[in-house]
Parts: C-alpha cells; sequence; structure tokens
DNA sequence: TTCGCTAACTAACGAGCGTTAGTTAGTTTA
DNA sequence: TAAACTAACTAACGCTCGTTAGTTAGCGAA
C-alpha cells in the first residue's frame, strides 16, 4: 500500500477532471479540492497549470510509441500486423482511460513549444499506420485505398474506446479490437 | 449582396473562434472583437454566451436529422440505405464544418436542461443508424455485429471529417463519403 | 538540540471573465 | 415633427482565475 508521489497524484486527479470539464474549465482550485489541499500548495510541487497538461499528453504519447513500435518493426502478414497494431493502440487506451481522453481532446491547449511538438509526434505516429497501409496495398494484401484518409478514419474508429471503459469495464479490450479489426479488415456487408 | 441579421453573424464568428480555442476559452470580448465591437453590445443581440452555443448545437443537430430521417423511412436494400445515411450524414458536416466541429466537441459546456436535452436527441439520432444496422443483420445484408459497439465505431469514422473542409475544399465531400462507405461495408482487405 | 527540508497554510495580486446599467446617436414609424 | 426603436457606446460590478510571497508545523539528519 504504497502512496504516490504527491506530483503523481496530482496528474491522477487532474486527469479525471480535465476529461470530465476540459482543460480550460478546471480551475486549480478544483484540482487541490479533489486532494484537500489548497490551490496554491500545488505548487511545491508542480510548476504551473500547464505542466500537468503536458506530463498527460506526452506520456501518454510516449506509451503509445512504446506500443506500436515493436510492432511495426516485425516481418509479419501485413493484415496480421494491422490487427496487432489496432489492438495494441486500443490496450494503450483502455489502460488509461482518463488519459486518453486528455490526450486527445485537450492536447490544444498546450502552448508552444510544446504544441508544436506535439503535432509533430501525432504525424509521426499516423505515419506508421500510413507505411503499414502502404506495404500492404504494394503486398496486394489490402485494396488500393486512399492512404492518408483511411489512416484518419482508422484512428477515429479507435480513439472513442476510451469512453467505454469509463463506468466500469463493461467491455473487456480484447474483445473491442477484435471487433473494430474484423470491421475495419473486412467490413460490414456479409 | 444582403447583410445578414447582427444574431447570425455572431453565431458564425463564434462557430469560427469555439471551433479553434473552445467555447470555455473563447470570450465574449473575443467574439466582439471580430465583429468590431464591445463585448457589451452582444447583449442587444443575445442574451448570453451559452444562448450562442445552444443555438449552434441544436440547430446542427436538427440539420442532422432534417437529413437523416427521409432515409431511414425508405424502402430500399439496407446496405444502399446505410449508404445512403453516411453520405447525408458527411454532406451535412462537409456543409458546415466549423459548427461541425462545436457540435461534437462543446456540446458538453451547455448547462441543464438543453444538456440533458442534447443527450437524449443524440441517443436518438444513433438509434436510427442502430435500427438500420439491426435490420440488415436481420435480413443476411449484414454480418451478425455487435451493434452499439459498431453504429459508435461509425459515427466516430464520420465525425473526424470536418477536419479535412476546414482549410480549403480538398476533397469534396462525394468522394470522402464513397471511401468511408466502401471501407465500412466491404473493409479493407482484398 | 539545532538545522534544514518538506509540504502545507493564509493572504493577496493583477488580470480577465460574463454581465448589467445607463447613455447616446441614428433611423424608422406615427 | 415627435415618438419610439435599434444598436452601438462607456463604465463598472462581482467573481474567478493562475500564480506569488511569506509563514509555519513537523520531521529526519548532523
Amino acid at each position: 500500500m504504497k502512496t504516490l508521489p504527491r506530483k503523481d497524484q496530482i496528474r491522477l486527479k487532474a486527469q479525471v477532471l480535465f476529461r470530465e470539464k476540459g482543460y480550460v474549465a478546471s480551475s486549480m482550485r478544483d484540482i487541490a479540492d479533489t486532494l484537500g489541499i489548497e490551490a496554491a500548495s500545488l505548487y511545491n510541487h508542480i510548476s504551473s497549470k500547464e505542466e500537468i497538461l503536458q506530463d498527460i499528453c506526452f506520456s501518454m504519447a510516449e506509451s503509445f510509441f512504446v506500443a506500436i513500435e515493436p510492432i511495426s518493426t516485425e516481418n509479419i502478414p501485413l493484415d496480421e500486423k494491422l490487427k496487432k497494431a489496432i489492438t495494441a493502440h486500443i490496450g494503450v487506451i483502455a489502460a488509461n482511460s482518463d488519459a486518453s481522453a486528455v490526450f486527445l481532446h485537450e492536447w490544444r491547449h498546450l502552448g508552444n513549444p510544446s504544441l508544436s511538438d506535439f503535432k509533430l509526434m501525432r504525424r509521426r505516429y499516423e505515419r506508421i499506420f500510413s507505411s503499414m497501409l502502404d506495404d500492404g496495398i504494394r503486398t496486394k494484401v489490402f485494396r488500393a485505398v486512399d492512404v492518408p484518409l483511411t489512416v484518419r478514419t482508422l484512428l477515429s474508429a479507435m480513439n472513442w474506446t476510451y469512453e467505454w471503459y469509463n463506468p466500469k469495464g463493461k467491455v473487456d479490450p480484447t474483445a473491442m479490437s477484435e471487433h473494430i479489426c474484423k470491421l475495419i479488415l473486412d467490413g460490414l456487408r456479409n
């Protein structure tokens, strides 16, 4: 029964608030209240409100890369690889739905240079999926789709799933991933 | 070259701001600035900041219903019906990308009772798609997928498309709809 | 025992917020 | 022409915001 460092406690509480009300609408006094301390006391542990947002966004980004990069270099059939990538991505979301929601919706309130860095990372992440689709099309595993459009569609199809893990684990991430994989790969038609 | 009523001008400018910075981070003074007037002058035309948000959210909701409801009652094959529904939905987004972005992301800053009303409308809208999937599954046009999960995935796959129409019409809505229809119906696999 | 560190506190700052009151110039209506 | 309406203005209200300064109680190390 270890107690977390105060800074981590702040991040965890802030995640929930940022997800529920949004970053701008969540005040430092709101965050402090959930910890039972005064707003000013937060500054013994963090240097600004935005630092909390940065921590959430960039640590989530890293989680996604850590999950996806080893898969992207595997030498396996492209449809299988995409399946593993989708499963990994959804796994990261499922493992931290609050932070995922913040990562996906509140990043635009980052100031520069964090904002530019964040956008670059996102582009880099999308390019991993683009490469997989390109390779799959070249090897005739996939149809000759519009790749940028399909990547965005795929990511959007995955990125709402944090909502599913909010109230209580009604759906397990594995079942969810399998459903989405099947839908993306083979479609809805019988 | 008609000049719009001031209230409509306010809504149009607010749409852009709310989309770019979010509702909470956009101040009445920001909105007034884009019109070249003082913040207080806005109150000759509207009664509160939230009223602007309500107007945007509920008029967009109505646009979606107007587009989708006639299709939902047509008597045509279910895959064709779904295709028409997807095309109609994306058409509404394409016709007003700023308002769509606000509709999709800022609704949670509505206060009650607007917020509850909004959520009910969304549920009702989702149910239209659920019915189409149910019918399609019953008539063996579609596979026996998990309907709620598939509806959410479908909506997410469509609802990012407002981003595409932001800078300048690079992609036409028809091509975009066809891509997404094909992907959802037949999948990515060759 | 004293020193220094940690993590809380109180108090307050300046800025910005949404909104209201009261006023005014110009335009439309009676 | 006089009255009423429209749509802007200035000024200000009360409140909340993120943040800073200075203080203090408790605790482990020298």
